[in-house]
DNA sequence: TATTGTTATACTCTATAACTATA
DNA sequence: TATAGTTATAGAGTATAACAATA
């Protein structure tokens, strides 16, 4: 098995931003009865699983890995405080908002975890676990790429003038 | 070059769902400003890009295939009628609400992308055509896995026990 | 009786600007 | 003067349930 691909895309299909968003609608329609159960929603989860990797973590950081913008995080951060999941860290710019996991807000993150484990080795197994792998890495690049686009949008004079609306 | 991957990735980017979220949003903010230029969402833009693949779709389908939930679908087809990009199509089916796209929404949608080819070719070149194409594959397969997953959830009755909580 | 879509409602996120505090 | 974060606010999407119309 293992094929890259089987079928002909069809035309709609061959949007990149259309099939990110539908491949991430399906995966989290399969890991999100898992961030439910513990009342979570989706950008808190993903603050969690961020400030798992970490010791802690600024506000700036945690907006950028988890696309979510500087209000939402205000609010978040409130909600998840007040749950005693994080907590604020002494830091040594007092501008900076830097939080980390408290105890409980670890041990969540790792039920969390173990429950959709099941869930992950299926699609691995499903997919394939090269294939996952392969993917990832794809992904990654893909967003440091465009990144990279983004930072130095203009080096090349040529395209500009084609940028301009008829 | 071509490289399928040059770094170790940190935890928190093999998180699948995560890894899906960051890599449509840096592409969105790629192509979102030639979309915002002719005063679209991104959600109407999903909508007319899928309805200028096919002759009609009904509101199922394109709630399906755009990731809109029906009550905003209901908003959107008020949004873009309004503003004569699409038009409702007779149907045997009454219950059914079959729309297209007008003369006005097809010349939109044209422009869109015609404005946007650039930054897509750019894209190309930079991330290669190749894994681009790969990429889209492994997108389009990923989610047909997870929807045969989700179509038939408890095949495995030795995992079932497992989602319990503790 | 099942399906399609709309309406109603509550909540959350998105996005921008203005503001405060700190560097 | 620039940066980090909060507050304020408007708008759009998310999600469910209840309903109407049709099959």
């Amino acid at each position: 098995m293992q094929k890259t691909s089987s079928r002909a895309l069809r035309k709609f299909e061959k949007s990149l931003p259309i099939a990110l968003l539908r491949s991430r609608e399906a995966t989290t329609r399969l890991f999100k009865p898992f961030i439910d159960s513990h009342d979570l929603t989706m950008p808190q989860w993903r603050v969690l699983r961020a400030l798992a990797d970490a010791d802690a973590l600024d506000a700036k950081t945690l907006a950028e890995r988890c696309v979510i913008l500087p209000p939402s995080l205000t609010r978040i951060f409130r909600g998840l405080t007040q749950r005693g999941l994080i907590e604020q860290v002494e830091c040594n710019d007092a501008r900076r908002h830097m939080v980390r996991l408290t105890e409980r807000g670890r041990a969540m993150f790792e039920d969390v975890v173990q429950e959709s484990e099941p869930s992950y080795s299926k699609l691995a197994e499903a997919f394939g676990q090269e294939r996952l792998d392969t993917l990832l890495d794809l992904l990654n690049d893909l967003r440091d790429t465009v990144q990279t686009m983004s930072d130095a949008p203009q080096q090349n004079t040529e395209t500009r003038r084609v940028a301009g609306r008829r």
